[in-house]
DNA sequence: CAAATAGTGTCTGTTAGACACTATATG
DNA sequence: CATATAGTGTCTAACAGACACTATTTG
């Protein structure tokens, strides 16, 4: 029995959602794209939450923002050397992070695809992905979750256009800023970004403390 | 390293939510009451749905009408004997099959309790209960699940005081009304079912191959 | 035809969505 | 002070919730 945990690492770039995906070194699947992921130490881990960023820091270097159980993928065929239990996962970074790890600056074994148009990929890792996406757009309609995609202060047209980005759908302005208002999970640090011959946008950042919110945006 | 499934059963008894438990033979936490659970047995389950469904027949002589998975919890602690994971689910049953069932008629180890009166559980079942009904709860909102926990015809008042058993408050019969014309799951029977002195409400059953809507009742 | 429950209509306040508008800072 | 972008107001159509109403069947 294979005990595993996998994870579906988003971010923004170059206007578009996308997942970090990492070359195979070994078999099975050596050579084809597959998830972060690695095997449980019951020594190490503590938890599967702990296997996960274990796996996540190691393999990464990246400490996430945001990391949430998505679903546990377990059957005898998944993988070919024996019957496989993998605890999936889905996490949200900045994509600032991705420059600033020395781990992956060390290897070009990895690459961030965009979420709507995937390689072929080893395992049952590319249902694993489209779960995860449809979970995150989801969510993203009732919470705070796209706040973790981006740096931690950001302004507010630049949090609408990452709603665009995660939904690929335009969302109406004054709704956006309606429902961040009820939502009130941000909180202004009083900053302001200097962009050109234009009016500055405020500078926010996501109150301490909350992960989810319930109302509806969109 | 313990694998193994556990599951929340849920059926409407008493007009209220309930969850089967069952009184443990063995240790660790002999006497105490459980989820219905077991060992995932790689030579006899092809994936962990078949464990669940497996096991559940197994334990409780009952084919359940709804089967999700609800969460994997895994940790060092949660099981005395050793790192532990367990993939767990929650069912939803109509009560009759607790009558039929020649397997509970067998021995009295076991009891439905009210969701919202629960009795010390072992292991870290009372908190997979309370993430069960938590999540029945929240999708009833949006779902045909209620419907589930009914007998194959059932009438709309029937269906009506399902989803406020489930959801512990009233529910308008307008709105109520409404919301399933938009949903459409249900199918008209043509039959009708005879009471009292009073106007018949006709029989509905689940349309085939439907298990979850996308629209917002309450 | 009275009683009881099934099932529908209607009114009101709230909210999503569309879009026009005002405010603010900079070169 | 022109320009560009930030941010707000307003109108409309749809819908949830409350509740009164009509319809249907049986003893």
């Amino acid at each position: 029995m294979i005990t595993s945990t996998d994870c579906v690492l988003f971010t923004l770039h170059e206007n578009t959602l996308k997942v970090l995906l990492i070359k195979r070194e070994h078999e099975p699947f050596k050579g084809m794209w597959t998830l972060c992921g690695g095997f449980i130490q019951p020594e190490q881990d503590g938890s599967d939450l702990d296997s996960a960023n274990r796996i996540l820091l190691k393999k990464t270097g990246i400490q996430v923002n945001y990391l949430e159980q998505l679903k546990t993928f377990a059957s005898a065929k998944r993988d070919p050397r024996d019957w496989s239990i993998s605890i999936a996962w889905y996490a949200l970074v900045n994509h600032m992070v991705f420059d600033s790890s020395v781990v992956l600056q060390h290897t070009n074994q990895w690459q961030l695809f965009d979420v709507d148009n995937l390689p072929d990929m080893g395992f049952d890792h590319r249902e694993i992905v489209d779960c995860a996406v449809q979970r995150l757009r989801n969510k993203s309609l009732y919470s705070s979750l796209v706040g973790y995609l981006l740096n931690k202060e950001f302004t507010l047209p630049e949090l609408h256009q990452a709603y665009e980005q995660v939904l690929k759908e335009p969302v109406d302005n004054s709704v956006f800023r309606r429902k961040l208002k009820e939502f009130d999970f941000l909180e202004n640090t009083g900053k302001k970004r200097k962009i050109g011959a234009s009016c500055p946008p405020s500078l926010y950042r996501m109150k301490e403390g909350l992960t989810i919110m319930n109302k509806v945006i969109k």
